[in-house]
DNA sequence: AAACAATCTAGTCAGTGTCAAGTTTATATG
DNA sequence: CATATAAACTTGACACTGACTAGATTGTTT
C-alpha cells in the first residue's frame, strides 16, 4: 500500500486501472504503454513483469470488460424480467448500456485484433457471454440452438440486431436517424426496446 | 508512366493501391505509412504532398471503400430484384459481401476513428450509403423514415441486423453458430437471407 | 530562356514497444 | 538470525513510427 516503496504492492491492478483511464482519454489508436506506466507512477519497463507486453495488458483489460458486460446484462434482466421475450430485450439493453458507457473498452473487446483470443480467461469469459445468449434463446424458442437450426437463426437475429445497434450508436451513426443524444434515459430505453422487439418478432 | 523518373506520374493512385495492399497484409493496427511509401517505390516523405498525413491517405481510401460498398449493393439489388422486400435483403447481402471481401477496409470505414468524417468526399459518399437505405425503406414501408417514426425504426432494424451480422462475421464471431466457412456461396446466401428476412418481418 | 510551382529526397526529431542488464526488495531456507 | 534466491522494478539501448524541414529535381508558364 505504501506508494514510495520500491515494490508497488498491487501494480497489476493499478496498471489495469491506468490502462482503462488512458483508453478512455486517448482511445485505442493512441494508446501508449509508456503513458500507462507513467500514470501508474512506475517505469516504462515495469508492466512487462505483470503482463509480458502491451497485448497481454489489453487482453486482461478486455477480459475484465466481458465480465462487466455480463453483469450489466444480468442487472437489466433482473430489474425488468416479466416474460421470456422481455428478458431477451432486457439482455440486449444491458449489452447496449455497456457499449454506451464504455465505448473504448467495447471497441477493444469487439473491434480490435489486439486482445489474444487464445488467452484462457479471455476465451472463457467471452464464451460465457455467448452462452447466456444461447440460454435466453433456448428459453424463447423452446429448443436448443445447437440442436435446432431455426433456433440458431433466431439467436443470430437477436445478437446481430443488438450488436449492430451498439456499434452504430457507439460510432455515432445512429445519431442522425434516432437523435439519441436528445432523449432521456426512459425514452431511449423505449426506443431501443422497440427496435430490438421488432427484429425479434415471430415469423409472419 | 515511366517508373524511373523523378516524378512518378500518378503517385496518389499508386499510394492508395499500396495502402490497401498494406492494409490487407498487415491490418490497420500494424499499418505503416513508411511501408506504403516503400511499396510504391518512393521516399517516406513523398505521401505528404498528396495526402498531407496518414490520416488523409486513409480517409481517401475509406471514401473509395464506401463507393465500392455502394457498387456491391447495386450489383446485388439488380441481379436479384423481385419484390421490394427482396431488394432490401439483396442490398444487405451486398453490404455483407463487401465486408467479407474487404474485412480490413470495412474495419477502417466503420470501426476506426482515423478517417476524417468532416472530409467532404468521405462525408458525402458515406451519406449516400445511408440515403440508399432510406430509399429502400421508403419503398418497403410506403412512408419516408424522416417523416414517419415507425418507418425509421424499421430502417434501424434493417441496418442494425445487416451491420451487426457483417461485424460478427468479419470478426469471426459468427463462425461458431453458423459455420459459414464450410458452406458454399449459395448456401451462405440462403442462410444470411433467412436471418435478414426474419429480422425484417412485419409486426406480428 | 527564365521564373516559378509542383514533386520528391534526405535528414532530423520526439515518441513508440520490446529487450537486456543491473538494482532493490521480499521471501524462503539453512 | 543470516543468507541465498526469486520477484519486482529501473535504466539504457534498439529499431521502428509519423511529422517536419531544407534542399534537389522536374514540369509548366510566361
Amino acid at each position: 500500500m505504501a506508494k514510495k516503496s520500491y515494490h508497488h504492492g498491487d501494480l497489476a491492478k493499478a496498471l489495469l486501472e491506468a490502462a482503462e483511464a488512458e483508453l478512455n482519454e486517448n482511445g485505442l489508436e493512441r494508446f501508449s504503454l509508456r503513458a500507462v506506466a507513467k500514470r501508474a507512477g512506475v517505469s516504462h519497463g515495469a508492466p512487462a513483469h505483470h503482463f509480458t507486453d502491451v497485448r497481454g495488458l489489453l487482453t486482461a483489460l478486455a477480459a475484465d470488460g466481458y465480465e462487466r458486460l455480463l453483469m450489466q446484462q444480468t442487472e437489466r434482466e433482473q430489474s425488468a424480467a416479466a416474460t421470456v421475450r422481455d428478458r431477451m430485450v432486457a439482455s440486449g439493453l444491458g449489452y447496449i448500456d455497456f457499449a454506451m458507457a464504455n465505448p473504448q473498452l467495447f471497441h477493444l473487446m469487439f473491434n480490435s485484433s489486439i486482445p489474444n483470443r487464445d488467452d484462457e480467461r479471455f476465451f472463457n469469459v467471452a464464451l460465457s457471454v455467448f452462452d447466456r445468449l444461447v440460454e435466453n434463446t433456448t428459453a424463447k424458442t423452446g429448443t436448443n440452438p445447437y440442436e435446432d437450426h431455426s433456433s440458431m437463426l433466431d439467436l443470430m437475429v437477436s445478437w446481430s440486431v443488438v450488436h449492430g445497434l451498439a456499434e452504430l450508436i457507439v460510432s455515432g451513426r445512429a445519431e442522425r436517424p434516432l437523435n439519441l443524444s436528445q432523449l432521456d434515459v426512459e425514452a431511449r430505453d423505449r426506443l431501443l426496446s422497440e427496435i430490438i422487439g421488432r427484429a425479434n418478432n415471430p415469423a409472419a
